[in-house]
DNA sequence: AGTAGTCCCTGTGGGC
DNA sequence: TGCCCACAGGGACTAC
């Protein structure tokens, strides 16, 4: 399931694909994937050569002189490049065709089993409402444990909570906010202004180590994840508390606890996270 | 403003 | 063996 990093992962597969290519055209074998697809990917996009490759928080954009395309992998998307032959599968709800680049024609192919991913458009010198109230990127300098004290400050709700709150930072998921949390020693469960300023250095940084190690491993593959070349991501195997539950503390031996948290599978030592 | 609950979707896997 | 149902997940939305 994509978070930061595997989104992140996807990025940079694709970055080399897809700058400076030109989209030729679009094939919407779905009118919808979590909302409906705006007329203008068939209708503007087309033509428009991409001249980068972005992300912000979860998201992708494929930027153009026009607009971007906004693209998000929900639960269960994926992007790959594509020989425009090969034979379309189940999910495969949108192909855009690449101007080709030297031999056979390519596609861009969105494949989303659950749908829970979009296919968006930003015009130019516009930012959509989606990406709109969106908090800082946490491997960005505006990103620290000064900032998750501040705005943590009154807060009741749990901080893993508060830490999956994309207007307060974004990208972090079900299983990095567990992993962090295990990593600074902090309980789930614990209200998120009661954690002192020290702890949330410790947590930011933890944050910050676990994603970075998490992008340079690949990403996570959990079910569904696979990068733009096929190729598994490899965190998984560095999990020390997400999908555990029940199995020894891998600090202090003790059964890991589960609860669910805001309908969350929620899994931490509470031995170790206070 | 912050918090809690609901819903979207479908493949997987555990239990009976 | 086969069926059923809970579960997984991000995040928008609604209601309080």
């Amino acid at each position: 399931m994509p978070e930061l990093p595997e989104v992140e992962t996807t990025r940079a597969g694709l970055a080399p694909h897809l700058t400076g290519r030109r989209v030729l055209g679009a094939t919407l074998r779905r009118p919808d994937l979590r909302w409906p697809i705006p007329p203008e990917i068939t209708a503007v996009l087309p033509g428009h050569r991409i001249d980068a490759v972005r992300r912000r928080a979860k998201y992708l954009l494929l930027d153009t002189a026009a607009g971007s395309a906004l693209l998000h992998l929900g639960m269960s998307g994926s992007l790959r490049v594509l020989p425009a032959a090969t034979p379309v599968r189940t999910h495969d709800h949108v192909d855009l065709a690449l101007e080709p680049r030297g031999d056979a024609p390519e596609v861009l192919r969105f494949n989303d089993p659950r749908r829970f991913g979009c296919l968006l458009w930003q015009p130019t010198g516009t930012v959509h409402p989606l990406l709109a109230g969106l908090g800082p990127e946490p491997l960005s300098d505006a990103f620290d444990g000064d900032y998750l004290f501040v705005r943590s400050r009154g807060r009741r709700a749990p901080v893993k909570v508060f830490l999956m709150d994309q207007a307060i930072v974004v990208g972090v998921g079900n299983i990095y906010a567990a992993e962090a949390l295990f990593a600074a020693g902090i309980s789930p469960t614990r209200a998120a202004g009661r954690v002192s300023r020290e702890r949330y250095v410790a947590l930011a940084q933890a944050i910050k180590r676990i994603l970075a190690y998490a992008i340079q491993r690949g990403g996570t593959t959990l079910r569904d994840f696979i990068s733009p070349d096929g190729a598994p991501g490899y965190f998984e195997q560095e999990l020390l508390v997400y999908g555990r539950e029940g199995e020894a503390c891998r600090r202090c031996g003790a059964a890991l606890r589960h609860a669910p948290l805001a309908q969350r599978a929620t899994v931490w030592c509470a031995r170790c996270q206070r």
